[in-house]
DNA sequence: GTGAATACCTAATTAAATTAGGCATCGCCT
DNA sequence: AGGCGATGCCTAATTTAATTAGGTATTCAC
């Protein structure tokens, strides 16, 4: 379903999403044409889910970022969902298994804010908070390594 | 140093990074060499990191995400960092304050294959797993939205 | 007030993406 | 076995986009 060709297609997008047809067309010994078509199919089937931009947080003046895990009260779970949706420093957010809570990342200018915002979800879940030091281990991708190498 | 036009312009390639230079254009009121030379300066600022693709995971066959928190033994912590830079199925992964451990994402396509994960750090670290449920609610990208809107 | 630096413009050029049309291969059905 | 449709690719022509070159207005420092 996702050819040794589609990989190395994907693999180079992640790495600059500008890249030529022209060019990647050489990288996997196609024409252009045809790559434009496999790429075509990759975003219909949704392999492909978005062409984006990466921001540098801080840029945007989010110097401080957060890992809180929210635990709805009962009967609070769509309230508590909603305004993880509708705040905007909210980044990634999941529901983990357990006791249904959540896990989202927040983005926030300084401390005073951060306590602001979990001071609006305080009376309707328990939350616990790790401020995030340093630059990140890792960034987000899937592993399309792990596809190819060993683990 | 951002100033409207560059937020905008962020904005609408967060949502389509191949957005063509003449709707970016004709979007902040401005020719498209200009608005070249404003996201030239706003990659080589650093502000913009990447043009990047955004891949489902499942296509790949990662049908399963979980969150892990990892706290190295005391004097692993090298080893252990060492390790989730190496392991392609690690995503995203923080340091985060109160007892020096880190929090990851890990792609896997299997629970088997997410417990032989955790057995190659189990002697280098104390860690817990919190399994991922369902779509996230939200996706990454840090709150371009939140410098405009209030929160 | 003059000179240098910005930040923008238009027009011309170069480069990239798309379209159109055709060919080979494969699987399937009769 | 022969034929038919669907794929998946190709080349060449066309259309669209990005870049470059050169010029103008504005601002700030001296």
């Amino acid at each position: 379903m996702l050819d040794e060709l589609d990989r190395k297609l994907l693999e180079i997008l992640v790495k600059d999403s500008r890249t030529s047809l022209k060019v990647l067309a050489q990288q996997v010994g196609l024409s252009s044409p045809s790559v434009s078509e496999r790429l075509r199919r990759l975003e219909e089937r949704g392999v492909i889910r978005a062409f984006t931009i990466e921001i540098d947080p801080q840029a945007l003046g989010f110097s401080l970022q957060a890992i809180v895990r929210i635990r709805p009260l009962p009967g609070k779970l769509h309230i508590v969902q909603k305004l993880i949706e509708e705040i905007p420093e909210f980044g990634e957010c999941d529901k983990v298994t357990g006791d249904d809570c959540f896990v989202a990342r927040l983005f926030v200018r300084s401390i005073g804010e951060l306590d602001h915002l979990l001071d609006r979800i305080a009376d309707k879940a328990e939350t616990s908070t790790a401020i995030i030091k340093g630059q990140p281990i890792r960034r987000r991708p899937p592993p399309l390594e792990a596809l190819t190498g060993r683990s």
